[in-house]
DNA sequence: TTGAACTCATACCGTTTCGGTGCGATATTA
DNA sequence: TAATATCGCACCGAAACGGTATGAGTTCAA
């Protein structure tokens, strides 16, 4: 369930290697041997990330990849975004900032009613869903901080984070 | 990026009206028909709910399927799984609970030694994720109750929810 | 100026998953 | 016993995924 693809696993390896060597410019064989990851699928991930502003590239001999900005300042939708492309939780109509596309809005789905009774709950559900991830930098992943305030174990209903969706 | 499949959509859509319908029995043709969603796949669906003690079945004519339990009982993360098969956010390695297929922990991915340092965190991500879902019962996206505590708009920072993963 | 070391962009292909269909078996009721 | 259901496979086409290959452009250093 709402598992990421492999692809998506290799940009969190990759960014986070590039943020733990800092302001140092990696080239793509390099990350990639640190990685494991085999150099062409990494080279496809990183463009990937190259559009989306998450690194910057440095052509030529010497060249290489670097953080476009500092592992606080990316968030993990933004990557998941990035090699997955824009959301959407459930197919059901609209992703919600560039909806643009949404107008092939064609065939199937929602031009069903009841199944629209659905689509404002479970649009409202993705919404927090995207914010949840939102706010996890970078950083975290990268350095593995042990965060302050963590779930109060099994307390059957968690506390904070899920009650108000 | 983490959408569900269209099934989980259909399993979420259809366990929304049983919920609607309360006690009633309601065929699989009937719901298939309330639901617009084409009988043979709803019927895959359906045993799909069936096996995981979402629904309960009665055969025969007069048959059909009702909740399991009461709508507030049944949560999200349930739903999902059912459908989707147990989660993992990332490839990388474990699941959390019934971790038995683990095991056939073969050919790739987790023997790198750079990508696993990933692992601790982006399993705890996936947790708190899990933990979100379950949080949220069937009943919300059933009957759109409109939530006391909602996001505080894009004040940059999100709220709570996100804040502590 | 030449060549080496890179990135960049795209096209391709095999495999798996997904979405959907069909059918035979079984169970229940009238 | 006939009608109406669920149940449990097995099957198929299409799309996505994971991975590979290749050629072109860019930069730097000798």
């Amino acid at each position: 369930m709402l598992s990421l693809t492999r692809k998506a696993d290799y940009a969190l390896v990759a960014l986070a290697e590039l943020a733990q060597r800092g302001e140092e410019t990696l080239s793509a064989r390099r990350l990639a041997d640190a990685v494991h990851v085999p150099l062409p699928v990494l080279t496809n991930v990183l463009n990937q990330l190259l559009h989306n502003g998450l690194v910057i590239s440095i052509r030529g001999s010497q060249g290489g990849y670097r953080l476009a900005r500092d592992a606080k300042q990316i968030n993990l939708a933004e990557v998941i975004e990035a090699i997955e492309g824009p959301a959407r939780l459930a197919q059901c109509c609209g992703d919600s900032g560039g909806l643009s596309i949404s107008a092939h809005a064609e065939e199937q789905a929602c031009n069903l009613e009841s199944s629209c009774r659905i689509k404002a709950p479970v649009q409202r559900v993705h919404q927090s869903l995207r914010q949840f991830l939102s706010g996890i930098p970078l950083s975290q992943i990268a350095f593995d901080v042990p965060v302050a305030l963590g779930f109060k174990s099994e307390s059957g209903a968690p506390d904070g984070a899920a009650g108000k969706y």
